[in-house]
RNA sequence: GCCCUCAUGAUGGAAUUGGUAGACAUAACGGACUUAAAAUCCGUGGCCUCUUUUGGCGUGCAGGUUCAAGUCCUGCUGAGGGCACCA
């Protein structure tokens, strides 16, 4: 035998890799008789490196554009990067490097990493969202949101973040923290640039439903983000209104429970309702206590447990559907000033939050709603929620709830003292920073005409190159030569806006920007309707909310816009899991992965030989120091099996346990194949003789087509580990042909085999599948190889293998030929002459016998 | 509190419409080769009983539907995630 060249993955990928590219193979072309298919992955921020996470996604989204393209797809798969952000300012502040700089260091070196890792990127059409050509396209599209009446500039309540010096929008204050620096949000008033998410508040919840492609977890978690409820906006006039500083006459409450008005026994307003400020201004008490309020406002834990307060205004107000009786009002610690109007009316008996308010300040508690459980009815400590009849309310007596609310929302209506009204957890988008690093937005300032949008003719509004980093703050508004302009209407010194959009604006539009990335226009119609929205896109869960619903607002805006003419961003999306790691913690705090050695188990630190607890699986991340770098594991074991470890185990969807044991498993197996094949000697390719296959040869055939068929399917439906799995189930059965044979059928069957095999591993280990073909066919390209198709003639075997149960146990199994299978006395008879089964029915007759033809018997005893 | 998802060997997981549970791996163990180790190759493997055959039990728990349930229904327990004084 003569020895072969051993698997040195290092030396085959980067030689692929440059023929790759030498070729322009994945380069996107007008294909008119192929369909076009346009794979997505969520483009990652420049942050140096590459991440293991970044090998999961892309690694995905590679198999999937790869697959498409065997399949006779043309394939759109792109990359670039979202290259503005805080990192960027961080360290330009620590290493004195000007962002821009650094950003592209970064990009340079990621850009190879990801090319040592194969991906099939049509390079060409890369970009990053700081290009000055992107900044010109995105501020041509601000200024239309603008003049549609889609963005607005406004004094608001933000959320700001006192270490990255910024404000924040809702999505990124997460438990009342910044998303990024983890630090308390404070509430500043600033003027801010939002965008109007809120108008289509509506439509983004109710086309949900239609994204049939979606992760279902996203759609519920936008859904509740979205939060729409349905009810009754309701005026209550005030008794006396002599005692308020301002004229008032009403309140106005909304309630998504009208059917219990006869049950309201209270009014309460939010600490900071205009009202409440208005009292406040004269009443010393009443100032202690809202700012108490405001106190217990910004601690979540306390928050959770907060007892309910109440300050009584002494102002009473017109029970608006029973002459005579009032309510009085109540400034309440559990009223939201952010949500419906800031003011509720309390329904103790329905309402557990009423009725805690209620016991604590003795107000009557009223029954309304009947429930069919007596014990229900008796309220005491818990309100009753469900369903029931409407009772002790007049001419709502006797309905339903339902009908109920209808009811009492029409005869409000008619009265013209309430409406029907829709209310949303979302507000509209803040997404204006105060940061250097990020597009401008375009706008001037002027004393005299105020908001004034930059003329076409000026655009794009770069960022100054000559800035510092050394006082805090945006070094924007210190650049006076930068942010001092003549007003382009008036021709007075004006001042630029000096904030920037938050980077879920640059990533809200970048998948319509790659289908022709070099346009001036900023999205060029006739080249994205022939891809655009993306089929496929990929991404971390962590993005469910925050730039998954931007975008698809953005979609909208768009459209309104006549950008395009879709509604939604994505066709398809696919969250993958996480990518975790134990965790180990030394008496010192936690250790890399590195710094441990394993002994009977239990680990060690390999310094000092001390045990180390093991923890447990966990998000790789720096902190926990869990972390694997992707560029090691390429290093010595190659990308090929690094892209097979990520793929084999866990489902996409779900978190994968990194281990190293797993990741030798993978490369001892590339190893196996690569040797077996090497030792193989492949004759040439004669179809013609598989037709002369014998029965028995075509059993092999059959379980060939059988793996063609399952790992079809499972990359079709994302079950990549299962197709990994039926990939290696025919690599187990060819590998057993050691040698060659002499028979010249059995040869090209095997042929047949490895031919399949490398064409479905390709997606996967792109690069020595395609070293490998070289052993079976020199002349062919390999990433021109079809995507086998299945001889369904070959899936049925002659003989079928049917289970007998007794009484759904299984007893026994018959064997029967391909064309009995729908012979059921046969079958029956079969199974009955069993001596087992003889024996079990010898004194119990059957009662029934359940033939199920072709699969299975069931004799029920 | 509300909503979503999940629960299968030592471990990751498979079983697409209810029809032979444990595919494919990882770790483990036994054997071959070797002075030895690594590598490689061969083999074992849900649990219990038995020498073996056979048999019994088994997909978080308790019920139900069905000839037949990991899969469908009801209730519970546990884990993960989302939202949260949202009226």
């Amino acid at each position: 035998m003569i020895p072969h060249r051993p698997y040195q993955a290092k030396n085959i990928e980067k030689k692929w890799q440059n023929i790759w590219e030498k070729n322009n193979v994945f380069e996107t072309s007008p294909n008119n008789n192929k369909k076009n298919y346009y794979v997505l992955e969520m483009f990652p921020y420049p942050s140096g490196k590459i991440h293991m996470g970044h090998v999961r996604v892309y690694t995905l989204g590679d198999v999937l554009a790869r697959y498409k393209r065997a399949k006779g797809f043309n394939v759109l798969h792109p990359m670039g990067w979202d290259a503005f952000g805080m990192p960027a300012e961080n360290a330009a502040f620590e290493n004195k490097v000007h962002p821009a700089i650094w950003t592209k260091k970064n990009i340079d070196n990621m850009r190879e990493q990801l090319k040592a890792m194969g991906l099939s990127y049509d390079w060409q059409l890369e970009f990053s969202t700081c290009d000055p050509l992107y900044i010109e396209c995105q501020q041509k599209i601000f200024l239309d949101f603008y003049k549609n009446n889609l963005a607005y500039r406004k004094e608001a309540w933000a959320n700001w973040d006192p270490i990255d010096q910024t404000v924040l929008s809702n999505e990124q204050v997460i438990d009342g923290k910044g998303w990024r620096s983890g630090a308390k949000v404070e509430r500043r008033k600033l003027p801010q640039w939002f965008f109007k998410i809120t108008e289509f508040a509506d439509e983004l919840i109710d086309s949900l439903d239609k994204l049939d492609n979606w992760s279902n977890q996203v759609k519920v978690m936008q859904k509740n983000w979205i939060g729409r409820s349905e009810g009754l906006k309701l005026k209550f006039k005030i008794s006396d209104n002599s005692v308020l500083p301002k004229n008032t006459d009403f309140i106005e409450v909304y309630t998504t429970r009208p059917d219990t008005i006869f049950g309201a026994s209270f009014i309460a307003i939010a600490p900071d309702h205009p009202l409440s400020k208005d009292l406040a201004n004269n009443n010393k008490d009443l100032q202690k206590f809202i700012f108490e309020c405001n106190q217990i406002g910004t601690s979540e834990e306390a928050l959770e447990k907060a007892e309910k307060k109440g300050f009584n205004t002494k102002i009473q107000v017109h029970h608006p559907f029973v002459e005579g009786e009032y309510l009085p009002v109540y400034i309440a610690n559990f009223v939201l000033m952010s949500y419906g109007t800031g003011a509720i009316f309390g329904v103790p008996a329905h309402d557990q939050r009423d009725l805690d308010f209620a016991n604590k300040l003795n107000l009557p508690i009223k029954s309304v709603v009947e429930s069919q459980n007596a014990e229900d009815n008796n309220i005491s400590n818990i309100a009753y929620t469900g369903n029931g009849k409407i009772i002790n309310s007049n001419f709502l007596n006797g309905m339903n709830i339902i009908e109920a609310k209808k009811h009492i929302i029409k005869i409000a209506e008619e009265k013209s003292i309430g409406k029907k009204s829709k209310q949303f957890r979302l507000h509209d988008w803040c997404a204006s920073r105060q940061r250097y690093w990020g597009c401008p937005v375009p706008i001037i300032l002027c004393n005299d005409c105020g908001i004034v949008p930059v003329p076409n003719s000026q655009l794009p509004v770069l960022l100054p190159n000559d800035v510092t980093f050394d006082k805090p703050g945006n070094p924007l508004d210190y650049h006076e030569k930068w942010n001092t302009i003549d007003c382009p209407e008036c021709g007075r010194s004006a001042k630029r806006e000096t904030q920037t959009f938050d980077t879920f604006v640059d990533s809200s539009w970048y998948a319509l920007r790659y289908p022709a990335p070099k346009s001036k226009d900023p999205i060029d119609k006739k080249q994205m309707l022939q891809w655009c929205p993306p089929d496929q896109y990929v991404g971390g869960i962590e993005h469910a909310i925050l730039h998954l619903l931007y975008s698809r607002f953005f979609n909208r805006a768009l459209k309104k816009t006549n950008y395009v003419d879709f509604d939604e961003p994505f066709k398809g999306l696919f969250c993958q899991g996480m990518v975790c790691h134990k965790t180990y913690k030394g008496p010192n705090g936690w250790l890399e992965p590195e710094e441990i050695f394993f002994k009977d188990n239990k680990a060690f630190q390999k310094s000092d030989l001390q045990e180390v607890e093991i923890g447990r699986s966990e998000k790789m991340s720096k902190s926990k120091k869990n972390i694997v770098d992707p560029m090691s594991i390429i290093e010595t074991y190659g990308a090929d099996t690094a892209r097979l470890f990520m793929l084999s185990d866990s489902p996409p969807e779900r978190d994968l346990d990194w281990s190293i044991s797993g990741v030798d498993g993978c490369w001892k197996y590339l190893k196996k194949i690569w040797s077996h094949l090497h030792n193989y000697s492949f004759n040439n390719n004669d179809e013609g003789l598989l037709l002369k296959a014998k029965e028995q040869d075509n059993s092999i055939r059959r379980e060939i087509h059988l793996c063609i068929q399952a790992t079809t399917e499972n990359i079709e439906s994302f079950r990549y580990n299962s197709a990994v799995a039926s990939i290696r189930k025919l690599s187990n059965i060819l590998l057993a042909y050691k040698s060659n044979t002499e028979e010249a059928i059995k040869e090209q069957i095997i042929l047949e085999g490895w031919k399949s095999f490398l064409i479905m591993m390709a997606p996967i280990t792109p690069h020595i599948t395609a070293e490998l073909w070289k052993l079976i066919d020199k002349d062919s390209s390999f990433l021109d190889q079809p995507w086998p198709s299945v001889d369904k003639n070959l899936l049925k075997d002659k003989k079928l293998v049917i289970a007998v149960q007794i009484n759904g146990k299984l007893k026994n199994t018959i064997e029967i030929e391909q064309v009995e299978a729908n012979d059921k006395e046969l079958q029956k008879n079969k199974a009955l002459a069993l001596y087992n089964i003889k024996n079990a029915i010898i004194n119990n007759t059957p009662k029934k016998i359940i033939v199920i033809p072709g699969k299975v018997i069931n004799i029920v005893i």
